[in-house]
DNA sequence: ATTACGAATGGAATTAATTGTCAAGCAGGA
DNA sequence: TCCTGCTTGACAATTAATTCCATTCGTAAT
């Protein structure tokens, strides 16, 4: 799956944090690296649920808010799911996700022949600046377990069916 | 901009509809001429404020439970829109999006070079059955009026109504 | 037309998700 | 050390989405 964040990763991160004068506290460096940590895309709770266990005294608050900042600095970006709660990722290099109509997983995809795709121009003077693909269909995991059900039990992981 | 639902598309739904043991309800014709009429990807809410001023004793409830239900059955689809609300449109041809990351205005993009393009085949076992892709940039209205600021003070509505 | 029954609705209430407020804590410079 | 501004945490307030349930509607049989 997806590779730890190096230290090199979070350096530059970290490096970003600062550029924008924000001091690199505890509570930003506890979700910064749980969600750098992990490539499934989890929801502001996931990531409270998950960086409480480390500290279990950061509030529910800070971590919406400290999102929040990563996204406006640009170390992290909030992820299109049409499920009911924002979704976020630290990988901003352009990728590609393949989303599963059942259990709503979110899986990324990196393809360097996507990578390329001539940008439209559209007539209505729109300026494009980056574009990501989202591929929907079934995962290897909803194939096996045949294809009944829709939505797996708690959207806690996954993310579903939607369109870019 | 985009063409009016043809009387032809409607009936097209409607039949869905009946396919799948729905009548055809006031309710559920008014949200789904609502939906239909419009290129905006509204919220439920917008849907639910639109359709009551034609017929004000619809409930609330009632528009997200017809939304849910057309998305069921497959007339409508449940768009991805980092932040805000859940969004629907019906046009379920392979088209792609223009998201402004100021406003969160998102357009649709009817392209046909993009709609060949040649999926992959992941390792993992994916089974891809479609695809859509989001252009992130700037729309035309937040160019004119500067770079400013983030995000319009309602994400509710974006490009609505009458587009040309 | 009347009855019966399941489908569909409306409205309140509830839960989930997110944001706003504000006082207290901490860090660094004057 | 004192002042000042950035951060945080607790909690209130919103906003979004869902659940509950009694009532109503539509249709078919009587």
């Amino acid at each position: 799956m997806r590779a730890r964040p190096t230290e090199t990763d979070f350096q530059r991160q970290a490096e970003i944090c600062r550029s924008h004068a924000l001091s690199l506290t505890v509570q930003r460096r506890s979700v910064l690296e749980e969600l750098a940590g992990r490539s499934d895309h989890p929801t502001a709770d996931d990531v409270f649920e998950a960086v409480r266990r480390r500290l279990p005294e950061i509030s529910r608050t800070t971590v919406y808010r400290v999102l929040e900042t990563l996204v406006r600095v640009g170390v992290a970006r909030r992820v299109c799911h049409p499920g009911s709660a924002a979704r976020y990722e630290t990988r901003m290099r352009r990728h590609h996700h393949l989303v599963c109509l059942q259990c709503e997983a979110m899986i990324d995809l990196d393809d360097p022949s996507l990578d390329g795709l001539p940008l439209p121009n559209p007539s209505s003077g729109f300026r494009i600046e980056d574009y990501s693909i989202q591929f929907r269909g079934i995962c290897p995991e909803c194939i096996k377990r045949g294809s009944v059900r829709r939505k797996s039990p708690k959207p806690g992981k996954a993310a579903a069916g939607g369109e870019a």
